[in-house]
This record gives structure tokens, sequence and C-alpha cells, in this order.
DNA sequence: TTGTACGCGTTATCAC
DNA sequence: GTGATAACGCGTACAA
């Protein structure tokens, strides 16, 4: 392990003065003879020159690098929105570092610590819950930040909303215009603001049909798992069909609890959609592999996340601080869950 | 946006040197009296002091940071090792930079060079091809690299390693185990180590009880995506049922591609195990999720992250540069899709 | 126990 | 067009 090669070596080997040799290596539009220039550009290639970016970023206050903070990578809906916020990044030379809060508020404040300490200036957030104190003294000192699939009481953070109220309309009034009227909503905690919103909007696509909601709601929230998720699904719909024997269809909240409404469902020997409809929300891929295709809510994930560093990357290179909010909207994915209610229901 | 406070600031404003200041606040052992030590604790919290992490990591040429190069983060097995990667990554005060290679090259290399550019002294590859000469030579200039789920040959590289191939045998013997005797392979294009060596599996098992095996290679597999290799899954069943109309048992070399294989059959009106067994590769969550729940063979994905990122902190923090390589153990996870052979078949 | 002064690798400012 | 040289924020010999 040999000691690195910096510009200063470079400039010896080509009798040069370093600054030169910065002006060659960094691209910079500052006039250097092609002479110079070529000759500065070989030895470097020659020397396997690696320039180091920390004395850089050190002099010019600018890491190259974002921060994505989000409850958990394995829930597939955050995974799509890496990858989007990501290809961006890439373009644009940037890095992503990323952070699992398992939502716990401890790990967010520490990652939003350790990320300013490393002097990275834009962060996208889908994970703070109540610790507006630390993120505001850190966008006093120059921290640029994206919401997403949150809201945050922030007049200084620009916002990637979702339609959650008209998702969790649309996927009633579906279940509605097919006839169905004992339609079970199941859902997680309502401790997020995606969750409640999806609530209201079941329960006015309910009240505006003149319908009774029937909601069953499972317990304390653990830290997000598929399993936990599934889990929960098998047991509210266990619940469901105790407690509400007529229902003809069920909406839950999001796409793996339906997977889990589903397999009890089956497992009762009931028949999916012809018994009883299910649909889901979230859209994701595994939706159409499982029997039935699950019919569900799409949310635009990827899209979420291109747009969510477009927008942060502007935010970092103008000096346009114009904080907007942006409101995606839902769209109505139809597979093979639900189907129209049979007469004799 | 206020210019950010130093230790200069610090310094000044308790009447004490910048190292002193420095001392204290980097949790030095070096010695300071309590009276300054408390002082400068305090004022730096009042000033509301964020350590820059730049200068210290140019200093002591330590960035706390790893990189992980993975094929994508929509693949569940890698979200899982990133989720084991950052848990113990966070214990250690280490940031995790996220690299989806989409098994481009291009972008392997890009990364690779960035990151050695940001001075990232660890990292955890399981996507390079054959660019060893770039590695090579960040090895040399003191990065250190673990490979996993890949076959590197490059002296300085630690393995974890999985045995693929004996996984391909349990999962082929278990069926034969169960009474299966026509039983097909379904996997995607044999380009990558993993892939071959279940494929070797498969054969061995085949061989041994005197079988004749029954392949089938799905065309050029572009970048991975959940829904291509489900629709690899559909396509090679199809091909399989008509080619070979004798089968009992389907084994596919992950699970998605497995769902695939089972959205085939239920479609075909075959029942899954009664008409034909079928098993998957990979053990991902949603495996639990399908009717019928899909019996497979189990990759300790997270296990694999964990193990990965211990090995690299050691090898970072030591001096010690023992290069092991350790090779993980299948194990089968016996579901629903799998059922004895009947007798009239 | 505390302070001074230098260097990490780079870019920016100013002379030439 | 080129070259000294001073920062950037921090850690750390070395001196006091």
């Amino acid at each position: 392990m040999k000691k690195p090669v910096t510009i200063h070596d470079i400039a010896k080997l080509a009798n040069a003065s370093s600054a030169t040799v910065s002006r060659v290596l960094s691209n910079s539009n500052y006039p250097v003879s092609a002479a110079m220039r070529e000759k500065i550009t070989r030895i470097a290639k020659e020397a396997n020159y690696i320039p180091n970016m920390l004395g850089k970023q050190l002099k010019t206050n600018t890491s190259m690098t974002i921060g994505v903070i989000i409850p958990s990578i394995s829930n597939p809906f955050y995974s799509s929105v890496i990858l989007g916020v990501e290809e961006i990044a890439r373009e644009h030379n940037y890095h992503v570092i990323v952070c699992n809060s398992l939502q716990n508020p401890d790990f967010e404040l520490g990652y939003l610590q350790t990320m300013a300490e490393k002097q990275v200036k834009g962060i996208i957030l889908s994970s703070i819950a109540q610790n507006t104190s630390l993120l505001k003294g850190l966008l006093q000192n120059g921290m640029h930040a994206i919401a997403i699939d949150q809201r945050i009481d922030e007049e200084e953070i620009s916002q990637i909303e979702f339609n959650y109220a008209k998702g969790g309309y649309m996927a009633t009034k579906h279940l509605i215009e097919h006839g169905h009227t004992r339609i079970g909503y199941a859902t997680s905690e309502l401790d997020r603001h995606s969750r409640t919103e999806i609530h209201q909007g079941y329960l006015k696509a309910m009240s505006e049909a003149g319908l009774k909601p029937v909601v069953e709601i499972s317990g304390a929230g653990k830290v997000f798992s598929s399993s936990n998720e599934f889990d929960s699904g098998k047991q509210l719909a266990d619940k469901m069909l105790e407690r509400h024997k007529d229902l003809t269809a069920i909406f839950a909240c999001n796409d793996v609890m339906a997977f889990g409404v589903i397999h009890t469902l089956t497992s009762r020997g009931l028949r999916v959609p012809d018994d009883l409809s299910v649909i889901g929300f979230d859209g994701i891929e595994y939706g159409q592999m499982i029997h039935p295709p699950l019919t569900t809510i799409k949310q635009p994930d990827y899209e979420m996340g291109i747009l969510a560093c477009k927008l942060l990357l502007d935010k970092l290179q103008d000096k346009d601080s114009s904080h907007l909010s942006v409101m995606l909207q839902p769209r109505l994915v139809e597979r093979a869950s639900v189907t129209t209610r049979q007469a004799g229901d």
C-alpha cells in the first residue's frame, strides 16, 4: 500500500505548479496551453492518479452526496423509490447514502446528525416523525430537504406528496361500482399521515354511498417487515370474518397485507374473488404474481424517486430556493381479485 | 444560511486554543482539565457546533463510509443483504453507499472509481464482472474488498460464498425423495457463477439417481427486475409443458421464477402440488404469501450482509490482512408446493 | 495541562 | 499562460 499520488507529485513530474495541474485535472475553464494540458493529462494517467475528493470537498464545501432516510429498504415501495433516486443521482455524479430508520427515532436523529457532519447538503426524507428541532437547525445551516410520502410542517421543505385520500376513495369506489355494499377496511395502525388519509378516503366513499364502514385496525405496528404485514393481514381477515360474516369485499391498506387477507380467505375455503373481492394499495410487482392477481391502487414509487432527486439537485445547484409542493395522483390497476357482486350475496 | 461554526470559533469563545477544543470534542484521551473540558463542551453545545468530518477525514485519511455494489436493490435478496450490512455499519458509525450496477459494467467501473475518489476504504461487491484491472489497482492503494454471492479470482479479496451447488443438489434430491423422477429445471441464463453451480447441483442429483435431466434456459437476461424473472418463469413453464408432457416436478432457479412457473401451471388448470410439484431457490419472504406457499432453498441473505460487513470492518480496523473465505450453507424450507408423487403419474 | 504551528489534498487569489 | 501561496477544518507533533 503505497502513498497515494497527489497533484503535487504530478506537478513535479510535469515541471509545472500544482495550481496548473489542478486547473487541468479538475476541468477548470481557466486557460492552460494545449501542450501543458496534454502533458499533465498524460502524466496523470501514467501515474494512475486518483483525485482525493475530500480535499476538493473541504475546499469547495460541497460533498457530491445525498442522503435518503426511509423506513426500510425491504419494503419494495421504498426500494423502487431508491432506484429512481439513484438513477438521477448517478447522472449527476452524485452518490446516495441509504439510511434505514426502521422507524426508530433515535436512528433517524443519528443519521441526520452524521449526515450533516459529512457535509451532505441534500436529503430525501420519508421517515421523520417529530424531531423537527434538529432538522430545522440543519436547514438553517444550508441543508436542503425533500419530503416524500409524508407531510412535514416545515416551510423550507419541498414536498412530494401522494394523494392517499383519493387513492383510498378510488379503491373503495371501485368496489362499490362492482355492486359491493358491505366492504371492510383492514389497516395497520393509523400513526402515519398516509394511513390516516387512505382511511379518510375509504370513509368518504362509504359515506357518500350511504354505506356503513367496517374498519379493523391491527395492533401496534412494530418494525416494518413484509412478514409482519402479511401476518397482520391474516389476522385482520380472521377478525373481520368473525365479526362481520356478511362482508363481500375487503380493502387492505397495502398490498402485502392484502396478500395476508387472501391467504386467510383461501385457507378458509373462500374463493377470491368469487366469494369475496379483495383490493390492495401500493402496486408492488408481486401483486401480479399471487393468485388471483391483485387489483390495487398504484403509487408511482419509481417516479417519486426520480422527481424527488431532480428537485433536490435543482435546489442544490441553483440558488433557487422556491419550496414547491407536488401532489402525485393514484392510478387503479385492475387485475383479477375484484369481481362484480353476485346476486345471491 | 450562516457560516458554520468551527473549532476555532469555539476556541475564541472559550478562551482556549483550537487544539484543546479539538482534543475535547473529538473525545481524545489526551489530558484536559475537567473545568476546561466542561466549559468547551458546554459552549460547543450552545453554539450548535457540528464537526466537519471532511476536515477530520482529510487529516486522518479515513472516511467512515463503506460502499456496496449490487445488481439491484429491487431484488429482495439484495435488499436483505443491505439491511444486514447497514445494521453492522450503524453500530460502528459507518455509513453505507448503495450502488445499483444494474449489471452494467460501465456503471460498476464508475462507482468503483468515484468510491476510490471519495476515499472509501472498504467495499462489498456482488456484481463485478471482469474489470479486475481497476479493482486490482485500488486494492494496492489501500482499498479493502469483500466479495459476496460471486467468485472473484483475486488473492486479496475475502469471499463470502454460498454453496449453490449443494443447494441445487438439495432441492433436486428433495423432489427425488418425494418420488419424482421426471424433474425439469428452469433457469435464467447460465452467465453467473451462482447459476452454473445450482445447475451443476441439479445435474449431479439427477445423475446419481440415474434420471434424465430436462433443462430449459431462458433467453438473454436483461436487467434484473422481478417482472422479467416472473415472465421468464411463465415462459419456461410453457415450453417445458409442451416438450415434456410427463414432468411431475419443476425446479426453478429462483423464487420469483418459481412464481411464474406456478402461475402458468395454475392458468392451465394444473394443480400445485397435486399435479405438479414446484420448488424454488432463494427463500424470499414472498414465497410464503403465494398459493401454495413455496417450498424453497434458503440463502442466508441478511446473515450474509451481517457477516460481510463484520469482516470488512475487521479488515479496516485491524491491520489484519488475512483474506479468508467463508462458505455459507443452504437450508431447505419446506412449505406446500411439493408433495409425494401420485401413484397414477 | 495548554498552546503553537504545520500538514492533509485541493481550489482560489493574486501576482507575474 | 503560469506559479506562489493562502485558505478550507481538523488532528497532532512539539514546545511551553
